[in-house]
DNA sequence: TTGAAAGCGATACCAT
DNA sequence: ATGGTATCGCTTTCAA
């Protein structure tokens, strides 16, 4: 077995206490002489203090959760990175939860980070259900949302404003000199990243006096590689004088390039595409992907500095919406 | 705070010994009636045991810990995937540790899962340093090492044999008539990912009469787009007669073709190049790459079964080598 | 400066 | 079938 407390102390000739106190060098209440015995003591032993106890006695695991729908997308993968950062900066863990993988597991996890008494959760890019709500408020515990929100619980989120970057984009491709565009869109059913961008894509266009009674957005079901081919190939049959398309992220960008070679169209000189995400991929499409930057590292960063924050103060936490950008690269042609 | 089982047992008017018969099953040891009389007060009370306290007790933590360098990349989060869908469905948690993010942090990392009690350590892609190894034995837990091995020490690996599978690359390459064949590899010092795809790639040639005095392969520092790059731009100047190269990984494979691209020369028609990972962005390419595929997900699954085969048996787990093969697409033309 | 002892929330052995 | 209690490894009063 492990040495233990004990066995320090003995060791040293000291009481527990004594150790204990050396050990969180809790302000005095020990000589100088006992420390070096003491210290000496941990070091030939190999003691390791047991963070179980502690967290035993202190109520306190110095863990947090992570729930994720796919684990292995590019965009979580990011933010988990961001995430992993600045929790592990602050002496805490992350303990990672794939939702998505086998049926409805996500109230599963839910339960199984409430008893392993988790400090904090980190709630990602997926629909906040009211069950879910139910959930984490019985735990009890700071929560704050990445990359999604609900309007209906207020829970703190981080994220962009899908609908401003839409608004932005649609506006780059506006000013670029592009005057027939679509768009490739996920599910209009899904209130985060879904409805909303197509939503600033339009508004974009009725702004500028371009919204046609008819307008080419093309949904999908996800946001795929796959999905962005096919709706590319619908979005072309639809119209051959669209010059310009914004899909709603990089994979379906992507699958848009890969769709126009293959009919032999060609970008951007054909026609422009510009993406969403700025996930690695982008740079490395052919052509480089013109996209609306979501700060996804610095996001997940953003959402845990946020959690230890309420931690510590035990306040409810402000939201923060995260700036996008357009990384301008080869995808977009000016008219 | 938190109801605990106390609570439950006064009040169900029994002793907090029954209340944890019930909520273990243990065969017996408690009436229906009591049972039942629990249950309600569990529910009532919205009771939720305690796994601090349990793994106290028991000794366990249910959690498992694993390392990866950048948990971003699109390897190492395919292998995560894996690893947390069979470790969740048996009950336990994973930790993980970005443990390329600042510096050597590592070694902290092992610490900190050795004071946090986790019963099991994946060890990813990275060399295990002695420094490492000492680290990890003292902690006396099973660890398993995955896509990555050490004949210094010898802990059980899950892993593609990289020679064997730059071998079948290679061979494949010379199947499809192939004379002249170039190799953009990693850091010929890294003797996991680097230097077998390397010898697997020259024993294919030698094998084939087709090894040269001067075999051109173009080592990088490390694996990525922007040094696939690079190494093509090298591998293209020195000579123009070659008409097919090897990638030492999908990313790489993906800079080239870019590369290739922008100097006009046109893949698979004038150059093939066959890739190394089958990561998803093999498919986006343009044209889509032709790769030797590693089952990245499954490896990652395989590897926390036999974590927790060690963890059960006790004994030492045998090492894995997992099934590499070519998944043919568009990047390689018969000759 | 130091130590004894009371918990933290469970489990499991020993009685009854 | 049940309850009392020691115990897990640690922190933290309270006394000395």
């Amino acid at each position: 077995m492990n040495p233990t407390i004990k066995d320090v102390a003995k060791h040293a000739n000291v009481s527990i206490a004594t150790v204990s106190r050396i050990l969180n060098s809790t302000s005095a209440g020990y000589s100088e002489g006992t420390k070096k015995r003491v210290k000496a003591a941990i070091e030939e032993l190999g003691y390791k203090p047991n963070a179980v106890a502690r967290g035993l006695i202190n109520n306190k695991t110095q863990t947090i959760g992570v729930l994720f729908p796919n684990v292995s997308g590019m965009v979580t993968s990011e933010l988990l990175h961001g995430i992993e950062n600045v929790t592990h900066q602050l002496g805490h863990s992350v303990i990672v939860c794939n939702t998505a993988s086998q049926g409805k597991r996500t109230l599963d996890y839910l339960q199984l980070l409430n008893e392993k008494r988790v400090e904090g959760i980190l709630f990602a890019s997926e629909m906040l259900t009211d069950e879910y709500y139910e959930a984490i408020k019985d735990m009890k515990v700071p929560t704050v949302l990445v990359s999604t929100k609900s309007q209906k619980h207020l829970l703190p989120y981080v994220k962009v404003d899908d609908q401003d970057a839409a608004y932005t984009a649609a506006s780059y491709l506006i000013e670029k000199g592009h005057r027939k565009i679509g768009m490739i869109s996920g599910n209009p059913d899904d209130m985060i990243a879904g409805l909303p961008r197509i939503e600033g894509f339009q508004a974009a266009l009725r702004d500028h006096g371009l919204l046609t009674e008819k307008p080419s957005v093309f949904s999908a079901e996800g946001f795929s590689y796959k999905e962005g081919m096919e709706m590319f190939k619908k979005l072309r049959q639809e119209g051959e004088d669209i010059t310009a398309v914004f899909a709603a992220s990089d994979e379906m960008a992507v699958g848009a390039i890969a769709s126009a070679y293959k009919m032999n169209i060609a970008v951007p000189n054909d026609i422009s595409i510009i993406g969403y995400d700025n996930i690695k991929i982008s740079e490395m499409a052919i052509p480089p992907l013109t996209t609306v930057a979501q700060p996804l590292r610095e996001m997940g960063e953003k959402a845990a500095e946020l959690l230890f924050e309420m931690l510590k103060t035990g306040e409810d936490g402000q939201s923060i919406i995260m700036p996008h950008r357009i990384v301008e690269r080869e995808s977009v042609k000016e008219l």
